[in-house]
RNA sequence: CGCGGAGUAGAGCAGAUGGUAGCUCGUCGGGCUCAUAACCCGGAGGUCGCAGGUUCAAGUCCUGUCUCCGCAACCA
């Protein structure tokens, strides 16, 4: 143990545009863990965590409110906050980055690069939409208007700052290839194929379409835009470009950045490549996880399935619900998340082995030896292997906490667990607590089995923080026989050592009970938000069902619907989705490309009359150039099933 | 033929370098009684997506094929 080594582990800074979810949680309670566990290997740790604040959406969000950008979002920092504290997050440093050091640090950084030639200046082209002041990329657009308000859009140029990003393709190639920044490693040949042999495109790095941002010190239109305000924050956290701070030299290169797979793509190459500009060394290691998803389905507010940590919190413990996010979540895979899936784990991981375990061997202690055991020993070779599983666990999950792979650390001392309750069930306790003779025996049973509790729970304390130390201090452990030299030795706890009953440390949950309990709640929460919908429809988003507003009847008739017979039909190459239809309208023939490959065979459709608008505007979609769209309905198991007119006329006008 | 990943017991997942198919939960049966109706043991349950191939031997390598997911894509 070197206690000169420093470590150095961030999470994202997390965009507060809305109140914190448990796919938050799980990424900053496995940089927690992960930091604790290295504080007690005798690391210097710096565990940073925070907030992104600037951007659009966010001055979009406080105007809709009517509050200021920073009124915004000082008021969910505080919610963020507060839940990283309700969770005993122990981080060591919180960056917002409207923070004045940040800020200022960023706006050196901006000027440094473009000194040196990385940043430049030119115009970015996009369409653009005039009542919304709003840039758009083409993919944005939603049917080639404004996804904001669905007004037309047209071209426009903004001038803007770009980064050189193009100039570091093959350094990031090497990185993301040859070495192990990545992990889980085989994202790598996907974002080399997609990205960057793709062709790196400069990088716009800064706005002027919205004023919540850095300013641009020596062009005070733009602000800086999100790539060099918010990736920075990893070292102007330590002090880079700053005197809010002093320790880069100490802790950069970074550890471990954590992040879910949404955000490894900036993470991955624009981070690194903003660092070879800046000429400063790169982190050690990005760990990429999944998502946490809702029976199968990604989280969203319209599904109504947000889990959120702090009531989970508040009925299970904080501890209950790290342990759970922590076991179920193999890196980089996604993990399913379920109220049965939680309890389950819950109990017969937590109450059943763990609890239990502690308090069955307290009692036995206390019922044979009235708290405190006897010096005398008689070992056999009963204990030799579980005594040499106890020994030999640290190894196992020193590794797996340097791989970030969390949860098979925990498989690991839970394998631990296990052996511990068999141990009790080989060794009988009970049987020889009847015969006096056995006396030194039975003391060394006990003893055994605490040595296996101290060092599981040491094991467990840096991702279960809160109750581990309760269970030490039962089986009368002292700091002193926690530390982490003692965690691969047996024979630390005193021999005469006395337990203490303490309270149960994980009960029982009654699955029926809180599966009812818990599907009541979302099922208020669910009225709660229709009626807050119904009450303030504007303001809340309803990606379910918007409501439409009314149309005049001229706004209908604008729209021109027919009959079309459907003469050909193939798939699109190169789409999944897409069908090409040529169609007979009653005037001729057009093309149309419909999104429902899926759903329909070709020859399902060929033959048959179909509704289409025909005086939608042309659109070319992977390759094919669609002339209106036929209409089709969404069926509510997400499919989509098409019109069809079989007994309506060629040409007819629908109205 | 865009890129990548995945298809293994009812569910959720492990299975570098090819050699009797494992874990957790559930289920059935048994044991124990120290303990939070907890713990321990055993059984049932899988043609490892499908079809070929290499090999003495393949979930593990090769070829083809189907399905699902992610990314990319212009869902009209």
């Amino acid at each position: 143990m070197d206690s000169n080594k420093t470590f150095y582990i961030t999470t994202p800074i997390y965009y507060p545009s809305g109140n914190p979810h448990i796919g938050h949680c799980y990424t900053t309670v496995a940089c927690d863990s992960i930091a604790r566990y290295k504080r007690k290997q005798g690391y210097k740790v710096m565990f940073l965590t925070g907030t992104d604040e600037h951007g659009q959406k966010i001055e979009q969000k406080a105007a809709d409110k009517g509050v200021s950008p920073q009124a915004y979002v000082d008021e969910i920092v505080a919610v963020f906050k507060n839940l990283w504290k309700y969770m005993n997050i122990s981080y060591d440093r919180y960056i917002r980055t409207t923070d004045d050091y940040h800020v200022e640090a960023v706006q050196k950084i901006f000027k440094e690069l473009y000194d040196r030639g990385y940043i430049y200046k030119s115009e970015y082209q996009g369409k653009y939409c005039t009542p919304c002041e709003s840039f758009w990329t083409e993919s944005q657009l939603v049917d080639g208007k404004c996804p904001d308000c669905g007004r037309d859009v047209k071209d426009a140029k903004e001038e803007a700052y770009f980064f050189r990003l193009s100039q570091f393709a093959d350094r990031l190639e090497d990185l993301l290839l040859n070495t192990d920044y990545l992990r889980p490693k085989t994202r790598a040949v996907e974002l080399v194929n997609n990205f960057i042999k793709a062709g790196l495109e400069d990088l716009c790095v800064s706005r002027t379409s919205f004023k919540w941002g850095i300013p641009v010190t020596f062009d005070p239109n733009h602000v800086v835009y999100v790539w060099i305000d918010a990736l920075n924050n990893y070292i102007t956290a330590l002090g880079y470009a700053n005197n809010k701070y002093n320790d880069f030299d100490e802790f950069w290169p970074a550890d471990v950045h954590m992040v879910a797979k949404d955000i490894m793509r900036f993470h991955a190459i624009i981070w690194p490549a903003i660092l070879m500009a800046l000429e400063l060394p790169l982190p050690k290691h990005l760990a990429v996880h999944g998502w946490i998803t809702f029976n199968g389905k990604k989280m969203s507010k319209s599904l109504g399935n947000i889990v959120d940590p702090l009531v989970l919190g508040e009925r299970y413990g904080a501890d209950a619900i790290r342990y759970h996010i922590l076991r179920e979540m193999a890196l980089g895979a996604d993990s399913s998340f379920s109220n049965e899936i939680m309890i389950s784990r819950i109990n017969s991981d937590l109450a059943n082995d763990f609890g239990n375990l502690v308090s069955r061997t307290v009692a036995m202690v206390i019922k044979y030896f009235g708290g405190t055991l006897p010096t005398d020993r008689v070992s056999t070779e009963q204990d030799e292997e579980f005594i040499s599983m106890i020994t030999g666990l640290r190894e196992k999950v020193d590794h797996y906490m340097d791989e970030t792979q969390l949860s098979n650390a925990l498989a690991e001392i839970f394998k631990v667990v296990s052996r511990a309750n068999k141990y009790i069930d080989e060794t009988t306790p009970w049987t020889l607590a009847k015969d006096e003779a056995n006396r030194a025996r039975l003391a060394t049973v006990m003893y055994n089995l605490l040595e296996s509790i101290r060092v599981t729970a040491c094991l467990l304390e840096s991702f279960m923080p809160t109750t581990m130390p309760e269970a030490l201090e039962q089986i009368g452990a002292s700091a002193a026989d926690c530390t982490y030299d003692k965690w691969n030795q047996f024979g630390v706890l005193p021999a005469n050592v006395t337990v203490k009953k303490g309270r149960i440390l994980f009960a029982r949950i009654d699955m029926d009970k809180e599966i009812a309990a818990l599907n009541q709640m979302i099922t208020d929460q669910q009225e709660a938000a229709k009626k807050a919908a119904g009450a303030d429809a504007v303001t809340e988003e309803k990606e379910a069902e918007p409501e439409m507003p009314q149309i005049a009847f001229d706004d209908f008739m604008k729209c021109e619907l027919r009959v079309a017979k459907v003469l050909t039909c193939e798939p699109v190459k190169r789409a999944k989705k897409l069908l090409k239809l040529t169609l007979d309208d009653g005037k001729g023939e057009r093309t149309i490309a419909s999104g429902i490959a899926k759903f329909y065979k070709p020859d399902q459709l060929i033959g048959h009359n179909v509704v289409v608008v025909a005086n939608l505007k042309p659109a070319v979609l992977c390759g094919v150039e669609s002339c209106g769209m036929l209409l089709a309905s969404d069926m509510p198991d997400g499919s989509v099933k098409v019109l069809f007119a079989d007994d309506l006329p060629v040409g007819g006008r629908l109205r």
